[in-house]
DNA sequence: TCCAACTCTCCATCGTGAGGGAGAGTCTAG
DNA sequence: CTAGACTCTCCCTCACGATGGAGAGTTGGA
């Protein structure tokens, strides 16, 4: 089992085109991450073909998966410098997403007293006030 | 008193500069908003300088007005092409406001999801889990 | 050998609401 | 008349996460 993986696909690695069918990603968004330094390629072909290893695939997981729950590619980032030093990065990982549960909290608060204010206009909101020459829309004096 | 304003202030105009100092905006937010069409000048000066009218403060309070209750500065000027057709703008400011609120219900509703997933995440969370070789963080597996 | 599919780099663009700066022209008080 | 304040246009930049396209080179199977 293992010397056939060996042979056949770790040492050659993977061209972008597959990565992306086998991740669901585009190449353009693979290329991006590479730049980025999120994802490593282990090398180039002769012909300057990016190669990537099988790991790549779990990495590209892992990234879509902090991405839905609402981390910044540099934040995930320093979750994958983590990783690539050789420690579980789980303790980083569940400090970035409780911050994100804070400004998620901080964001809820903001809209919802964005909201309040909204309501309490449109609750005495007059369609045909008497006209005020020197405002636009007298409703919106508060 | 009407008399001494035309002749003083309203057939020349204010430039740029003292429209930014009256208004408390920057002068290229200023030309910014002119080419957006939110912000028309009344002409230009022998020199090309614009020129604003006095009802521009009105225009810019408006504004600003809006903005801080979310509005795009494209939705302001719908408000704003109303006004300027010469009727009461607001029917649409009230329109326009219902929708933002229904855009802030939406966006909280969002929010609440993600930080209940979150939540759960972090609820059964493990600082150190047993390693799996697959797997970047074992705890994101749901 | 030849062609289609694939990949490369480099540059531009999207949306949103501006801000920075260069280089040139204008206005106004003394 | 001149210095300094003001304004003009034009182009670039920011965040953020990509996407599109041009033009050139590479790979692999028939």
């Amino acid at each position: 089992m293992q010397a056939v993986g060996v042979q056949v696909g770790l040492k050659t690695g993977m061209k972008i085109g597959m990565l992306a069918r086998r991740s669901g990603m585009t190449v353009k968004t693979l290329r991006y991450y590479e730049d980025l330094g999120l994802l490593p390629a282990i090398g180039r072909s002769e012909g300057g073909y990016r190669l990537f290893a099988e790991e790549s695939l779990q990495r590209l997981e892992f990234i879509r998966r902090l991405k839905t729950l609402g981390l910044s590619l540099e934040e995930i980032q320093a979750c994958l410098a983590v990783h690539d030093a050789g420690e579980l990065p789980c303790g980083d990982i569940q400090r970035q997403l409780e911050r994100q549960i804070g400004r998620i909290d901080g964001q809820i608060q903001e809209l919802r007293q964005l909201r309040t204010e909204l309501q309490g206009l449109l609750a005495g909101w007059q369609s045909h006030p008497p006209k005020d020459s020197d405002v636009i829309c007298p409703n919106l004096r508060v």
